[in-house]
RNA sequence: GGUCGUAUGGUGUAGCUGGUCUAACACGUUUCCCUGUCACGGAAAAGAUCAUGGGUUCGAAUCCCAUUACGACCGCCA
């Protein structure tokens, strides 16, 4: 008798069948009974009857739930008032002969036949492997294995081939801490695990790969975060040759609107993505990964601090502020709250000017405010009736940082950030450099590895903070999906982009031995990014959690609470590396 | 490295301005009853040193301190 999955009841009636799975439910009517049988397809419900006494033990004896059984039975049809709407397999169930429990499960220790959420974490993580039996989870792999499935397709069809990089690897002077991999045979000696596969993939441009991709592992030793795995994760790891800024967007912006499309029910508000450069990025939302979903964009209102003589005001390098309709929608509690926020992201506080239905204005600033300066809020700054202004003064980094805080608090107040969008957008043109004040020096903004607009000219020639990369990241809804660069291709420029950075010329020739050599030996302009398959992942599900979109995630402390790592090694495996614990 | 929050039977919660708390409720578990349930129903029972340690008090689940665990955030994440 060959088996059949839950849902295939529908198309065995009346047939002898075979079925294996977990009992999710049953229920006890003392002479008969009923199991809800769920395997990987569903849900069908057997009929157990007790005058068959072998049944009825088996049943009495052994089948607790979450038991893995085994029946041999028949499909029937179940007559008209004893259907059950809410199954898909309703209309059947399997009136069963033959009852074998293949594996007693002991008392689970929480339902899986919720969503999970009301149970703590750290007791779901213990027990992965029964977490992952629910619904919502077993939702969750189909769609990862989609996701992938539809990139690895996508990147095939459009001419990438996918490569292999190593592991095991050196140690890179930018960026994130390393983990480390003690040598065996060099002792003292260590690899250290790919942050990103970076100079990897540059090296196969070098080697004639056109158009590589890989859904690469990275790994990084910081502290996670609800939207960053601690330690490791994938990328979509992608480079092109020959290509250049806008070649590259109309060749990638496809893969986002069709698995956008194909995955999910949600609407690409932009097509193609608009390309924003970041200095308006900052100036319009306060923020270099801006939510497009809505408007209300920052605006400059500088004029109200010329013309009002309010000592908070004085010395403040900018003043900007959005303009907000719905402003019957902000009561008192809800505008003191956002002006705690400003104040908790190191501002002074936050101003309005609520304009009323009638036109009247109400304004902690009343006092100050007369005929001209409601000539400008009406005429400059079009504050119509209803709508409500948020203001706030302080240095042109802070200002925008805040009110881009604000806006997205606003859009949530509104309810403007609309989950059936996805407004992805290119920002482009990031700044090479910035000044650092801890390191008392230009660092590089991003990615060091990019060229820089205008070339070894501008490096020579250009006051580094006013030198643009050809960087820029693809955002959406308020995440940062990614970050990518045209590379730089150009041994000199590259070493004197680092020696910006103040890097000495040998340091960097030593650092980047390979990749500096490879060069020398014909090197096509290329570029890329690398598309974070968890972020994106979170994106299309609206997850803001991203251990609910892992099989098998680490906790916050980067424990692994089911298998118990890290933990520690035995004193031979210690002598094998030549390593000697020290804490 | 730092700030904050949480911790009560197997699970989720209530209690937490100290005193019939000898800790309540729901789900789960066990036993019994029920011939069509599907969130089955009915009856009964078992199951908690209230995270751990210390302190305050006549008296602590409740207040204080420390520790541990878990979580959020800051730093960090080219």
């Amino acid at each position: 008798m060959d088996r059949i999955l839950a849902t295939d009841v529908i198309n065995n009636e009346s047939k002898k069948v075979l079925l294996k799975g977990w009992i999710q439910n049953k229920r006890d009517h003392n002479h008969f009974a009923f199991i809800d049988l769920r395997d990987s397809s569903g849900i069908v419900q057997l009929y157990i009857n007790f005058d068959n006494s072998l049944l009825a033990d088996t049943f009495k004896s052994d089948c607790s739930i979450e038991s893995v059984i085994s029946v041999e039975g028949t499909v029937v049809r179940r007559a008209e008032e004893l259907i059950n709407k809410k199954l898909d397999t309703g209309e059947f169930e399997v009136k069963v002969d033959t009852l074998t429990v293949l594996s007693k499960s002991d008392t689970i220790p929480f339902a899986v036949d919720t969503d999970g959420h009301e149970i703590n974490e750290a007791i779901r993580l213990k027990y992965r492997y029964l977490d992952l039996r629910r619904k919502r989870m077993q939702d969750m792999l189909k769609f990862r294995n989609d996701f992938i499935f539809f990139t690895r397709s996508w990147y095939q069809n459009h001419g990438f081939i996918e490569v292999e990089t190593p592991l095991l690897t050196v140690t890179s002077p930018e960026g994130s801490r390393d983990f480390l991999v003690p040598s065996r045979l060099h002792k003292g000696k260590f690899y250290v695990l790919p942050q990103a596969p970076q100079q990897f993939k540059q090296l196969l441009m070098v080697a004639g790969v056109g158009k590589y991709f890989q859904i690469a592992p990275c790994f990084r030793d910081e502290d996670p975060r609800s939207d960053r795995h601690a330690g490791a994760f994938y990328q979509i790891d992608t480079e092109i040759a020959f290509t250049n800024q806008e070649d590259f967007f109309q060749e990638m912006e496809p893969f986002f609107i069709e698995i956008t499309e194909k995955l999910t029910n949600k609407k690409v508000k932009f097509k193609p993505f608009p390309r924003i450069p970041y200095d308006d990025a900052i100036d319009k939302y306060g923020s270099d990964k801006p939510d497009l979903r809505f408007g209300i964009e920052i605006t400059d209102c500088k004029y109200l601090k010329e013309n009002i003589s309010l000592n908070a005001f004085d010395g403040m390098e900018a003043m900007k502020c959005l303009i907000v309709p719905n402003a019957d929608r902000f009561d008192r509690k809800t505008i003191s709250d956002l002006g705690a926020s400003a104040i908790n992201s190191g501002g002074k506080g936050l101003a309005y000017i609520l304009r009323d239905e009638n036109g009247e204005f109400k304004s902690p600033l009343k006092n100050y405010l007369n005929d001209n300066i409601y000539q400008y809020l009406m005429n400059e700054l079009h504050l119509e009736r209803n709508c409500i202004m948020f203001i706030v003064a302080d240095s042109y980094k802070l200002t925008t940082k805040i009110l881009g805080e604000i806006r997205l608090k606003i859009g949530d107040i509104l309810n403007l950030r609309n989950k059936d969008e996805i407004a992805y957008a290119w920002i482009v043109d990031f700044p090479m450099y910035e000044w650092s004040d801890d390191l008392k020096k230009y660092d590089f903004m991003h990615n060091p590895f990019s060229m820089p607009q205008g070339g070894m000219e501008a490096l020579q020639q250009r006051n580094p903070l006013d030198i643009y990369a050809y960087q820029y990241d693809i955002v959406a809804n308020g995440l940062e999906l990614s970050s990518g660069a045209i590379r730089n291709h150009e041994s000199e420029t590259l070493i004197k982009a680092f020696e910006i950075a103040g890097y000495k010329k040998e340091e960097v020739e030593e650092k980047f031995k390979g990749l500096l050599t490879a060069f020398r030996y014909g090197v096509p302009p290329h570029g890329g990014f690398a598309p974070g398959v968890d972020r994106t992942i979170m994106l299309l599900r609206d997850e803001p959690d991203i251990r609910e979109i892992y099989a098998f995630p680490l906790s916050s402390d980067a424990k692994d609470l089911m298998m118990g790592a890290p933990s520690e090694v035995s004193k031979s495996q210690l002598d094998d590396v030549g390593l000697k614990i020290n804490v």
